[in-house]
RNA sequence: GCUGGUGUGGCGGAACAGGUAGACGCCCGGGACUUAAAAUCCCGUGGGAUAAUAUCCCGUGCCGGUUCGAUUCCGGCCACCAGCACCA
């Protein structure tokens, strides 16, 4: 009988889309354990064949958590909100909904026929006003709490898609999603105060099972830095607070820098008012890019008339402006001590500006002495003789009592730029009234939902879509009923996808955003699978959401995610990316088309370490379906005798269920595959029992649950494959009563012996000494020393 | 520049925790079956020396070190990938 793979899979996919054993309720004795990867944003061109790499995975995973006894909670959804499908409907003319829709038809259909056992009932859109009914009623939670606010600020404005873009979403100085020039605007936007959660975001890391390159990432992006704010007194008679992390070298102040658009600036009457403002407005029409590629000269103008004092000198230092002190960071601005700082050093030497070594042990002439944790202070009266920690110690201790300063924490992280000037997206529940400012919208009228516009372009104003929408913007104000405007901005792509996990435990909830027994019984997820990419963005984001939900009393535990892994993207044949414009794109319909969902769910775990890139390979591809066509071909007829696993394979089926189970838990999918992969060639070479088969099947099922499936019922075995519970194996039979051992001479291999398992040394040397082979290399030589490693190896030292 | 990661056959990749490098698969070669081809099954397949075998030598980016023994540990380089990038 022929591998009919098309028919197979049909039959059982429709199975279980009758019989949905796929859907969970919490309403359950066993142990719940909730899988869950990145839901997908539903793009115009079906799923890409990078997909079904994670989904495959965290299938492999929840299929096996089931067949071990836990209640598997392995949702999807839609992330549908977004600008390809704004953009395409306005080419198109087509409303974004009905382009999400059938892009989600389309991508629902693919991860259909690709066995994904999914629990269907449980699907979110986040364009669905049901939905995004609660994203929404989160956002007005944070502005009920003072963390949405909106602020003037300089904003990533993107020339492109006329749009403003979060920090995270600036690559290099242009847009991430479409790469054209994105210049700074000044921009009032609802801001997300994400800065407050830092800390946490920070620590709480220590409390999750990520891998070590996450947390790196994030808390390189969190960028916590301790340090001291110190006032420093000017000729002009106000002060300048500044943030530094090395207190130890205030003696090494020469001069202080400040931020071209710092506040202070305007109080002053300086000698020179045109040149500094000729270069303020050099600084503020560069755009973030511009001010990188520059970054290699430093570039200012001094403040004339006007000088600062080194509280501990008492020396009248210069005050400059330069664009390489950041307006956004710490006080906006600094401290300069340039005999210790490469940026400072660079900038004093051009500006001619003195140079005070404070810290031993470098040349300070020649370059900045930064790295000097070793070295001792010099030239600073208070501290000298110190290391640099006891230094940072002993002047903040000074800085506090003279009340100079203060110790600080710092961070790199920014507030969250939360709104979007793009008709896609949640509107954001806020009315604007001239008497009572910015005014939630009550609870009770939430969804507010979108409003069927004419037209969806973005507006060279910078202005969104719904503002052209007069009838909707007008409005009366909840608090004093008179006449109020809209927010006509919508809210990021980000948002929808910060809480979806939490909808998952109860999606169709019209009275909270999920139970809170569903909460408390599915939440937190157990193990989280998606791309590294998303690091810094959507990770970050939505443990920021979880942690307010937390404080404010709506998810039982201050972490969303208790594991996270991430996986590889796959190349190109080339190794290239794959893309339509490369022309070098592999559509999932075609592989399923010719070699079935099974062997492609099985390749994509096949083609290499999962947590890292890998190219695609045709031909490759070929060998997981002969994989499967072998195991067809063993299994396709019914055979006789019982359920039993054979003498003969006793010792390899043992070692495989040991192999692929732990194989699975530690993301080894590629060495699962092999194992099995070397059963069936065993199996080939002696022929298996039918016990032997059920097993096999058994450790299949999760990977190409079809065929299985399929196998399973000709075969006669009871209930599906399925629904058995996970084998398991026993140490003792893992091992051969006979092993063979690597002898070495002097460190060489020169042969093999067989002993029994567990023989002891004299035994293993005995053996080996009186090996044919052996002998010749240790004749007419004295043995010092043997090595015996047991069961794998002996060394012989002979002289 | 900083932070992380990677480097193994013609190719994708294995190798628990210092112990037989190259599992498994692709490609390739040979054989069986077939009128023939495909498919399937069996065998071979890191490089070199030898007609092949037996056997020996070399071999995990490079240079050194520790060790009976190093792909694995240590020191110093090189290359590539990813993230960050004037964060005081």
């Amino acid at each position: 009988m022929k591998y009919d793979f098309g028919k197979i899979e049909k039959k059982w996919q429709d199975k279980w889309e009758a019989e949905k054993p796929f859907a969970v309720s919490s309403e359950s004795d066993k142990p719940k354990f909730y899988a869950l990867v990145e839901f997908p944003y539903p793009s115009g061109s079906g799923l890409h064949i990078g997909h079904p790499r994670p989904y495959t995975a965290m299938d492999i995973v929840s299929r096996r958590k089931r067949m071990l006894g836990f209640n598997v909670l392995f949702p999807f959804g839609y992330d549908a909100f977004g600008l390809p499908t704004e953009n395409y409907a306005i080419k198109n003319k087509i409303h974004p909904a009905i382009v999400t829709r059938d892009n989600i038809a389309r991508f629902t259909e693919q991860a259909k026929m690709l066995g994904f056992s999914f629990d269907w009932d449980r699907c979110v859109d986040t364009t669905d006003p049901k939905y995004y009914k609660w994203t929404q009623w989160i956002f007005l939670k944070l502005f009920e709490h003072g963390l949405a606010y909106k602020a003037q600020i300089p904003v990533n404005w993107c020339t492109s898609c006329k749009c403003v873009l979060a920090n995270e979403e600036v690559v290099d100085g242009v847009c991430e999603r479409c790469g054209s020039d994105v210049v700074r605007r000044e921009k009032s936007q609802w801001m997300l105060r994400i800065t407050k959660y830092a800390e946490r975001l920070a620590d709480d890391l220590d409390t999750v099972d990520y891998p070590e390159r996450v947390k790196i990432q994030q808390r390189n992006w969190i960028g916590r830095s301790v340090g001291a704010e110190v006032d420093f007194k000017t000729t002009a008679g106000n002060t300048i607070r500044i943030f530094t992390t090395r207190q130890d070298t205030l003696y090494g102040a020469t001069y202080m820098v400040m931020s071209p658009e710092h506040a202070l600036l305007n109080e002053w009457t300086p000698e020179n008012p045109d040149e500094i403002r000729a270069y303020q407005e050099a600084a503020s029409k560069k755009s973030d890019f511009e001010r990188t590629e520059l970054s290699k000269d430093k570039t200012g103008v001094e403040i004339k008339g006007i000088s600062a004092i080194n509280p501990v000198t008492g020396l009248e230092m210069p005050i400059f402006i330069s664009d390489y002190v950041l307006a956004t960071y710490g006080t906006g601005a600094i401290m300069a001590v340039p005999g210790h700082d490469a940026r400072d050093w660079e900038f004093a030497k051009k500006f001619n500006l003195p140079i005070v070594e404070v810290v031993s042990g470098g040349d300070v002439e020649n370059e900045a002495y930064v790295d000097c944790e070793k070295g001792v202070m010099v030239n600073s009266e208070l501290i000298n003789g110190l290391t640099v920690p006891d230094a940072k110690v002993k002047i903040t201790k000074w800085l506090v009592e003279q009340g100079l300063g203060s110790e600080k924490v710092n961070f790199k992280l920014r507030d969250w730029i939360f709104s979007r000037q793009r008709y896609w997206g949640e509107p954001i529940p806020i009315v604007f009234c001239d008497k009572c400012g910015h005014v939630p919208l009550p609870v009770s009228e939430l969804p507010l939902v979108l409003p069927d516009v004419e037209h969806y372009e973005p507006t060279e104003t910078g202005e969104s879509p719904l503002a052209a929408m007069t009838d909707w913007v007008s409005t009366t104000c909840p608090k004093c009923g008179g006449n109020a405007e809209r927010e006509t901005d919508t809210m990021p792509q980000w948002a929808g996808s910060s809480w979806y996990f939490l909808r998952y435990a109860d999606p169709h909830n019209d009275n909270e955003l999920a139970s809170r027994e569903s909460l408390n019984y599915w939440t937190p997820v157990d193990w989280y699978n998606g791309g590294m990419e998303h690091t810094t963005l959507h990770l970050l984001y939505s443990r920021f959401w979880h942690k307010f939900l937390f404080d404010i009393g709506v998810v039982p535990t201050s972490e969303p995610y208790l594991k996270r892994t991430s996986h590889g993207m796959i190349m190109a044949e080339d190794g290239r990316k794959m893309s339509k414009s490369l022309g070098n794109v592999i559509s999932p319909d075609d592989i399923v088309g010719e070699y079935g969902a099974d062997t492609l769910r099985l390749y994509e775990m096949f083609i290499g370490d999962f947590e890292k890139s890998a190219p695609w390979a045709n031909n490759a591809i070929k060998g997981c379906k002969r994989f499967l066509d072998r195991v067809w071909n063993l299994a396709c007829s019914p055979l006789d005798g019982d359920e039993l696993i054979s003498a003969t394979h006793e010792t390899a089926v043992h070692r495989a269920i040991k192999k692929v189970g732990s194989d699975i838990e530690g993301l080894k999918f590629n060495t699962a595959i092999a194992t099995m992969m070397a059963l069936v060639n065993d199996f080939y070479a002696t022929a298996p029992s039918r016990g032997d088969i059920k097993a096999l099947l058994m450790l299949l099922s999760p990977f190409a649950p079809h065929i299985t499936e399929e196998l399973w019922e000709l075969q006669g075995f009871s209930s599906c494959a399925l629904e058995q519970e996970w084998p398991s194996y026993d140490e003792s039979k893992t091992l051969e009563a006979e092993v063979e051992m690597a002898v070495q001479v002097m460190g060489k291999l020169r042969g093999t012996i067989k002993v029994a398992l567990d023989s002891d040394d004299d035994t293993v040397v005995k053996t080996a000494t009186a090996d044919d082979k052996i002998a010749r290399f240790i004749e007419g030589k004295e043995i010092t020393r043997t090595i015996v490693v047991k069961n794998k190896l002996i060394n012989i030292i002979a002289k």
